[in-house]
RNA sequence: GGGUGCUUAGCUCAGCUGGUUCAGAGCAUCUGCCUUACAAGCAGAGGGUCACUGGUUCGAAUCCAGUAGCGCCCA
């Protein structure tokens, strides 16, 4: 091939598209079960109507990594697309585009809402994972998934009436976290606490059968005081102990409320008197149904104040707070206000504050369930990388609390509970079911399905995706279908830590109970992606790049190079567009490497250097080395390390060493021994690189050779770590400093690389090693490397492991200068060798010290010596 | 408030079981090069009291305790 041919910039546009839809053609992603060992990831499903952001780009550029090496290695890959459909989220965005047309939620069925879900599930369900493609994701497209398609949903159907048979699943009512905008509850773990400014208002109220004396609360939600009832204090506060069976007059409603006494309100907050109001607070609640109180929901679905509270009816909570202060101030209720910063909880979803709220809700039992899933994550059968989640992880399982699976929607599984017309329920896989069921319950033969009403209520979407590895492979419906026997449990889950509890922890739950064993082994946590202020990557600040923009100026390489670079397991990482040009950069590199080999005209006549032999020597024994390496970074899911390990054995190493020394004069053509294990080589990095790099490495390797139709990298097996001599790759480090020294007195002292000289050496004790000598020679241009037993003066010289080289100045010498650097080099021997003899002086270490320590200690001292002793000699030399 | 983790070069991070000349890598910076694969490059250089204090040990970035700062989880 001729240079010509190959443009000296390497254009992704031009290649990854291209390679994409040849391995799609091929069929390289699919999986079917067969013989071999299988692989095995679910992809973390994301939103059917999300789009692709940076966090799931390092997401799915890591499970990319470990699919296509695994595939490599030989092992049946599978890494099973799909998405989930997300209630909350995608019934928001419906609801929104439906305001837009003119409609309310209200005015349409059931039915007819869900219609319009679907609609928009397949418009826009289903972008992010095209735009996976875009990055390389080797997916078997075939399996993709959706958490709502009919085989998944039956399976959640049949978890959730298994689960309510055994009496896991109850009904209650409970303090939820009610979103008041999306007019639902959601789970503990979607409400998000921040730090806002408020007030504190001091309220008193007035003591009844007394004319003026008054019991003072301090709280931060006026409006509540409309549901107020009673004052709790602490049974130990020496203050209220006049109180006891005493009542008091709630102001604004004036309601005759009681004190009660307990020790769980705290004697320093505010007053020492806390309003009790069991309707809009969990601790509220539960002294609530410790004193039998009355409980007054004062607020409607929406958060506008209900009939039931006597004022402000209709008026949203924070306008009703307002009021609320008025009207206390005009009575003089109001004592004081005071700043206060307090936490308060948001949605997740609609960033709406949550309002605390009693209602009944479907719930699953959890402790019992949850324990094989704690132990086996604490006994390493689930492994946690990095290993510090498993604290955390523990922690909360210990302390789980049941699950409230009921969301006040529409779009999802819809809970398959139905109610008899005296209100009892029962719960079936479908109406049939349900009636026998309802039948049986009411000893009623004559009830008919019309006299059932199904729950309104659909599950959390945390139901269905805990089921994800299971379902996904059919595993609830048919439990010994050959794809859940072959490809479950799974390898690797690849998520970040803040799902680690609504997601990770209750997929293992599910595992154990529906599987009897974990849905994977390993479980790698990534970071979050952040900007290079540490702030987090967000629409709102803008602070995100549009991954496909990144891909369409780095392309998907550099990207994931640049994902990579930054990101070790667990840590945040913060991400810059200079790490995606660094990852071009490697790409431009590779491609240039090719380039040189395919430029060069190759001779049949002419035998192979010794230079090209020995360098072809060494790399081999420096790629198995650095195979071992690698496959160690792998086992130990040190990703980022992995990467950093090969581009160094391709930019340093092969590049910089290997490609330099076979390199021929200007000119000149190449022996055909040489670029033929050059071009192996190449072949062979690109199939270390390949993983990480998918694109580049199939254009190279696809032109290192002719291929034939079906021939791919991709499919091709990885390099096996083989034996090496560690004594070879020594030698060729020595080599190396050897060469940093003259390269460095050339560059201290403007020697041009075209002047010749020869570099002396000088050994005492052990002869001269002058195997490498002909690479030395030649990378720098020597005109000999001669061995000599007196110190010439004028030279610049250097001691490399007991080896002295002189580096003959054709300018004169700063002698100077010369020998301020050598007495540098002199001073710091010394001062080593002075710790090294302390040691060796010191009888406890001698003593205690293991037997090989001191070896070396001794040994250390020996060089140290011979050093000293050198470089004595040379500044003695520059003073003559 | 309770729990937990982190603190190593300007930045981002490795450093595994305490022991090789252990104080590292990448990026950034500086100097010199448009050398004929690559300026998206080449060659060279500088840069750190391993947060602080104490302890264990022959020996501590590494183990222990305390202090400070930062982060996360929970309330």
């Amino acid at each position: 091939m001729n240079k010509l041919d190959i443009p000296a910039k390497y254009d992704p546009s031009k290649t990854e598209d291209k390679w994409y839809s040849y391995w799609m053609e091929q069929g390289f992603f699919r999986s079917v079960p067969d013989s071999r060992e299988p692989y095995t990831i679910v992809i973390p499903p994301p939103n059917v109507t999300g789009v692709l952001h940076m966090g799931h780009m390092l997401n799915n550029t890591i499970q990319d990594i470990l699919v296509r090496r695994a595939r490599m290695m030989g092992k049946n890959a599978c890494w099973l697309p799909g998405t989930d459909h997300a209630s909350i989220a995608t019934e928001a965005r419906v609801v929104a585009k439906l305001r837009d047309q003119g409609i309310k939620k209200t005015d349409i069925t059931r039915d007819e809402f869900i219609n319009h879900a679907w609609e928009w599930t397949d418009k826009h369900g289903g972008i992010i994972l095209e735009q996976l493609k875009k990055l390389g994701a080797s997916c078997d497209w075939e399996r993709t998934s959706f958490t709502m398609d009919p085989a998944l949903s039956e399976s959640v159907l049949r978890v959730f009436v298994d689960l309510y048979r055994k009496g896991y699943v109850y009904r209650g009512v409970r303090m939820v976290n009610w979103d008041p905008q999306a007019q639902t509850a959601i789970s503990d773990e979607e409400v998000v606490y921040k730090e806002v400014q408020s007030k504190l208002y001091y309220v008193r109220y007035r003591i009844v059968g007394e004319d003026d004396s008054y019991l003072t609360v301090a709280t931060t939600r006026p409006e509540t005081i409309l549901g107020d009832t009673a004052i709790c204090v602490n049974p130990n506060d020496p203050r209220y102990q006049h109180l006891r069976g005493a009542k008091v007059i709630v102001p604004m409603v004036n309601r005759v409320v009681p004190v009660v006494f307990d020790e769980y309100v705290d004697i320093e907050f505010g007053t020492g008197a806390l309003k009790i109001t069991p309707a809009h607070d969990e601790n509220d609640y539960t002294i609530g149904l410790k004193f039998g109180l009355e409980v007054i929901d004062v607020f409607n679905d929406d958060g506008t104040v209900s009939n039931r509270a006597g004022l402000f009816a209709g008026v949203d909570r924070f306008a009703a707070r307002k009021l609320a202060v008025e009207v206390l101030k005009k009575s003089g209720s109001l004592v004081k206000t005071e700043e206060y910063i307090n936490k308060l909880g948001y949605s997740e979803r609609t960033s709406a504050v949550i309002e605390p709220k009693l209602s009944r809700q479907w719930f699953i039992r959890m402790k019992e369930l949850a324990e094989p899933a704690l132990l086996n994550v604490m006994n390493d059968e689930v492994r946690l990388i990095p290993s510090k989640f498993k604290n955390t992880y523990r922690y909360w399982m210990e302390n789980i609390k049941d699950w409230c699976i009921s969301r006040q929607l529409w779009w999802g599984h819809r809970i398959p509970a139905w109610y008899v017309p005296d209100g009892r329920v029962v719960v079936g896989l479908d109406e049939e079911e349900a009636l026998s069921e309802a039948r049986k319950l009411t000893g009623n033969p004559d009830l008919k399905i019309s006299d059932l009403t199904q729950d309104e209520d659909v599950l959390d979407t945390w139901f269905s995706s805990w089921l994800w590895p299971i379902s996904v492979f059919d595993g609830i419906r048919n439990p010994d279908n050959p794809d859940i026997k072959y490809y479950y449990p799974t390898n690797d889950l690849i998520t970040a830590p803040d799902i680690l509890f609504f997601w990770v922890a209750r997929m293992i739950i599910a595992g154990y109970e529906y599987r009897q064993s974990k849905p994977f082994s390993t479980v790698y946590l990534t970071g979050m992606v952040r900007d290079v202020q540490h702030r987090k990557m967000s629409k709102s600040l803008g602070n995100s790049p549009d991954p496909l923009d990144l891909i369409a100026k780095y392309g998907a390489d550099g990207v994931r190079v640049g994902m990579l670079l930054c990101s070790s397991a667990g840590n945040d990482l913060l991400f810059d567009e200079s790490l995606t040009e660094q990852g071009r950069n490697f790409g431009n590199k590779i491609w240039n490497a090719f380039r040189l080999i395919s430029g060069w005209k190759v001779s049949e006549s002419i035998g192979q250097p010794e230079t090209s032999r020995l360098a072809n020597e060494w790399f081999i024994a420096r790629l198995n080395q650095e195979l071992g390496v690698l496959n160690d970074h792998f086992t130990k899911y040190r990703l980022s390390e992995a990467l950093m390990a090969a581009y160094k054995l391709f930019w340093d190493e092969f590049s910089s060493w290997y490609l330099e020394i076979i390199k021929p004069a200007y000119g000149h053509p190449i022996d055909k021994v040489t670029r033929n294990q050059a071009m192996a080589l190449l072949e062979k990095l690109m199939l270390v690189l390949h993983p990480f790099i998918p694109f580049i490495t199939e254009e190279i390797w696809q032109r290192v050779a002719t291929r034939k139709p079906g021939e791919s990298v991709m499919i091709t097996g990885q390099p096996v770590a083989g034996s090496y001599n560690p004594d070879q790759i020594e030698r060729f480090e020595r080599m190396k400093e050897v060469v940093g020294f003259v390269r460095s007195v050339r560059a201290d002292r403007n020697i041009p690389v075209k002047t010749e000289f020869s570099l002396e050496v000088k050994t005492t004790e052990t002869k001269y090693d002058n195997y490498l000598d002909p690479i030395l020679i030649k990378l720098l241009n020597l005109k000999s490397v001669t061995e000599i037993d007196q110190n010439t003066s004028g030279s610049a010289s250097q001691v490399i492991r007991s080896v002295e080289y002189y580096v003959p100045l054709i300018a004169s010498v700063d002698a100077v200068a010369e020998t301020e650097k050598l007495q540098k080099e002199l001073d710091y021997t010394l001062g080593f060798l002075d710790t090294v003899m302390k040691k060796l002086a010191n009888e406890r270490f001698v003593n205690h010290a293991p037997a090989q320590v001191v070896e070396t200690e001794k040994a250390k001292m020996a060089d140290a010596e011979s050093k000293i002793r050198a470089l004595r000699e040379q500044i003695e030399g520059l003073r003559l």
